[in-house]
Parts: structure tokens; sequence; C-alpha cells
DNA sequence: TGTACATCAGTGAACGCGCGTTCACTGATGTAC
DNA sequence: TGTACATCAGTGAACGCGCGTTCACTGATGTAC
């Protein structure tokens, strides 16, 4: 039991959620463990007692749920932000890529959290679906659209290109999250990143 | 607890071991869920104490840590017998891809083990890479130096393709195991990956 | 201005659970003499 | 052939731990009269 935290005035009670929230977010960070992050912990962090985290989360899972919906926002803002200034397509939608293996690389266990756990705790499939189609992935198929519209793309389904491309960023970023020791080709991750999206971009077979 | 196995012969200690490992291996298959097995749900499974365990195993990583090698094993039998009776090294790397995300797909708990779990938990890093190296990667490496020996890839470095080539597939098969319900623009996954691979081969840019 | 009271924002103690691991032991079985 | 004994293949009970969750409660605070 760290510090005590003072109780909040009468009508701010709201309050303690955010705090909940923030601090379940440390947690991911600091410990970099997903499964340190019970309610019992989360309370400590808070300086609150473990009953009360219920008076703002149904149970664990609905925290959790939670935790991943901001992360989800912050995903996007990475994206989001990611070659606002370029012109060519194929350049933004390397800097989107790059984008996305920097957030994972930055929060390891909340993209374990959004990714790689188990699909029945959260978020729910649904929501990864919903997520996907509404904001990151959205950004990420309409670039390719881009690409396609304006001639760069030999392709004609933005949707299905887009997909393969967040399969490989996905199968970079939760490889280097998992087994960051491996014997990359490259010593940075966003080197590794540009060479593999250049072969994508290129292909292999002779022309 | 569940039945009662009758205690070895003298001198036929060693067998409780290998039984310890098959009903490691077996609940990984049934719980899908790595959480459920421990020390006490092994012994269950096998009829036998908790700390017999401890007769043949160090403690429960080294357990965890020999079921890796096991499923290795298994992982790269997936991929030798992949595309023995082609010709060509591109539909063999095809035929091997498809393999290993087989592999991923009949065996999701034991894939999350393999490749998707924490680094500091089984198998260690240094195994991954011994592994990876000498057995199934490289027989990847191999079917990519074919493709560019024979002139099929315009490529120089196997290790590089090959390892692209990896993370897109481990990309495609993890996010399958752990958002089996995404909108996949195809339904079957075998379907999905040809449809990379064709991307992959071929790149996106106009030529 | 004073006071009874409802409400709000929590708390303390306990529930039952499963976990990894340790320790002293037991009882059958093969073997040496 | 008989028997003492070492060894083998385990067992039973317990350790301390952290977990999610529930329940009855408490004490400060604002408000109605």
């Amino acid at each position: 039991v760290t510090n005590r935290r003072p109780r909040s005035r009468r009508g701010e009670g709201e309050r303690l959620r955010e705090e909940i929230l923030e601090a379940a977010e440390r947690l991911l960070i600091e410990t970099a463990d997903a499964e340190a992050v019970s309610i019992r912990a989360v309370a400590d962090a808070v300086g609150v007692s473990p009953p009360s985290i219920y008076l703002h989360f149904a149970d664990k899972n609905r925290l959790l749920f939670e935790v991943c919906q901001i992360q989800f926002d912050e995903l996007d803002r990475y994206i989001r932000e990611a070659g606002t200034d370029l012109d060519d397509p194929v350049d933004v939608l390397r800097l989107q890529g790059r984008a996305y293996l920097r957030f994972g690389l930055d929060n390891p266990e909340h993209y374990r959290l959004l990714f790689m756990g188990r699909s029945d705790l959260p978020p729910p499939d649904g929501d990864v679906e919903a997520f996907l189609k509404l904001s990151c992935f959205g950004r990420v198929v309409e670039t390719t659209r881009a690409c396609i519209d304006r001639g760069r793309f030999e392709q004609d389904d933005p949707f299905t290109v887009a997909f393969a491309m967040w399969t490989m960023v996905h199968g970079l970023t939760s490889l280097l999250i998992s087994r960051p020791t491996l014997p990359w080709p490259l010593a940075d991750p966003e080197d590794v990143f540009d060479r593999f999206f250049e072969l994508f971009l290129a292909g292999l077979l002779t022309h």
C-alpha cells in the first residue's frame, strides 16, 4: 500500500475513474507485463482500496476494455499525424507503416493487449473490427486508394492491398516485441520496415 | 484428481517424463490456453501428484521449454514435407508458407508459445534463433536461394527476402490466431495467404 | 442560523480459488551376501 | 534359498502468495426545512 489518495469532493467522484485508467496505462508501460495489471495493483497505484475500482468499472475486463479504447485512439493519433506534409501517397503509406511500427515499439504491452492477446479477452473482436474500419485502418485503406487512383499501384482493390500491408507491418511489430533479439537483417527496426516495404512495393519476380 | 497412474516399474522412471510432456502438449491443445498449463494441471492430467513433475523437470519453465523444442520439431516437419514433389522453387516457397500457416492454425497455443509469448518465458531468445537458423527457417532461406539462383527472383539476398516472407506469414498466422473474426478479404485462410503471396511476388508498383 | 438527514465516495475484512515449490516420508522392488 | 538393505518412483501435507469479487460498513458533506 503506497500513498493514500485523498477522497474526492462531493460531485467529483468521476475523477477517480480517470485516475484508475491512467494508473492502468502507466502500469502497463512500467511493468511491461499485462499480467501485472491486476485490480489490486491498479488500486494500489492509485492509492485506493481494491473495491473502489468497482465503483467505476463493472469488472476487470471492462477496465481493460476501456484502456484498449484509449490506446486505439493513441494509435490513430500516430497514424493520423504521419506523412501529412507529403504529396506522393506511396510515401504517405510508408510513413503510416513506420508510425504503426513506432506505436508498437513505444507501447509494447498496449500493442500486445490490442492485437496479440486472446480474443476472448478485451478488446472483443467486434471492437477491433470497428476500430480498424473506422479509424486507423480506414486511413491506410484511403492512402492505398490514393496510390491506386494516382496510378502508382497496379492493383484494383485497396482493401485487400491495405490488409496485406497491415499483415506485414503487424508481423514485423509483433515479432520485434516478442523476440527482440532475433538476427534481423538491419539493426534499426525502421530500417527493416523500409527494406521490407521496398520489397513489397517492387515485388520479387523478375520482369 | 482423475485416474491414478500406476507406478512405473523399477528402471522405467523415465516413462513418466514422456507422459508429462505428452500431457502438457495435450493440455495446450484441449484448453487452447497456455495459462491453463500449470504444474498441477499437468500432474492431474498424467494421474500423478504435483511434486512428481520435479523428479523430471527442474521447474515449470524447463517443462515449457521442452514442450517448445518438441513443437519446433513438429513445425519443421510441416515445412520439410511441403512441396517436395515440385520443381519450381517459387511453388515450393508458396507451399512452405502455407504449411507454416497450417501449423499455426492447427496448433494455435503452441504457436503462441513459440512466437507470440513474452521473451523472458520459454523459449529463450537464443533458442528461437538457433531453431530458425538451423531447421525450418533455414529451409525457407534455401528455397529462396534456389529462387534467386534459378533467376526467378530479382533479388540477391536470400536471408533478407526469406525474413520478409516469414514476417508476412507470421503476421497472417498470428492475426488469425488472435483475431479470427476480422473481416478478412477471403474466407479461407490459405486463400488469403495465396493472395498476399501473389502480391508479394508481383509487387505493387506499376512497371 | 441551526440541525436532521440523505447521499456520496469510498473502506476493511473476508470469501474461495489456484498457483509454484519444498520437505519429510513411504512402500514396492531388485540385489548382494 | 532366505533375508537385510539400498534404491527407486513416487506421495501428502503444507508454505506463502496474489488474485477477483462481495458485503456490510463509515464518515464527511451538502441540502432541505
